[in-house]
DNA sequence: CCAATTTAGTTCGCGTTAGAACCATTGTCA
DNA sequence: TGACAATGGTTCTAACGCGAACTAAATTGG
């Protein structure tokens, strides 16, 4: 049986890792004038069509609750608007304005470079074993609920 | 120059891996009866003295605003108590109460119970390779930001 | 074809979050 | 000692976060 001083450390680990990329990030993008939920939202939203709220709401992990919030502060903004589905009424697709975009073109590019610098000497091998790492630890968390 | 390609998958394991964490961990809180915060708390205080508010804050990583409402409510439940410092008139000792005390023995160990179950089959060795690779991830944060 | 279920979104309650403004107390230093 | 900065907490605002209750629309099964 596994005990609290073999697993809390890799726990702290993963909470104090998060945080600090949180912290970067999120500094960053508030900056440009966004909350980290608006920019995930813009970014998901930045090259394609648009799409219903409940992909949206899979693609950024942002519960269907909060999203409605969350575009709505977005649409009286003027950078996304909500139109009708075509077939199914119960649907709206939620996509960018022109305002929204040219947003997208701006932000997106500037947040993708603030986070590149985090990684300006970082190799291959290094992503590959961070990867694989967090992959195996993440199974971890999902084995054990079920 | 690091590119979005190389970058953000590890981001996204990032992300994904402590959001799989802190489902697991949460829904098992709550059904303890408290909110993560709370737990943090909680644990943070048990088996002490007790502490400033300053230090608790440092401990768990939550912000001094949001400590006030966090000890508020956990002192309406009569779980933790202000108590005044000896030296320092600004300053406020918190800690827990008898019924305090009891929570955090019933809740502490059950909380560790739960996250064991994830790890029942992790050897050492994946430990120490885990905390590795997050170690120096948070690292490549840290510094990206000086 | 109609009742029962499912699905899409909104609304609501409670709690958390960061950051800024604020007050009281303490420390510094000229 | 007396202005002035630093520190400890509280309060405020705007925004999330989840889960549950709710409405409307679509699907399913008999």
């Amino acid at each position: 049986m596994s005990q609290p001083a073999d697993f809390m450390p890799t726990v702290q680990a993963l909470v104090q890792c998060y945080q600090a990329f949180e912290a970067y990030s999120a500094a960053d993008i508030r900056a440009l004038g966004l909350t980290p939920p608006q920019f995930d939202i813009v970014a998901t939203l930045g090259n394609t069509p648009g799409m219903t709220a409940t992909e949206l709401g899979d693609k950024t992990l942002i519960t269907k609750g909060t999203l409605t919030g969350v575009v709505d502060r977005l649409a009286d903004r003027g950078w996304v608007e909500r139109v009708a589905h075509g077939s199914d009424r119960r649907c709206q697709i939620v996509r960018l304005t022109k305002s929204g975009e040219a947003l997208f073109a701006k932000v997106f590019p500037a947040h993708m470079a603030h986070l590149a610098a985090c990684f300006s000497d970082a190799s291959a091998a290094e992503h590959t074993r961070w990867q694989a790492a967090l992959r195996s630890l993440e199974q971890a968390f999902r084995k054990g609920g079920a």
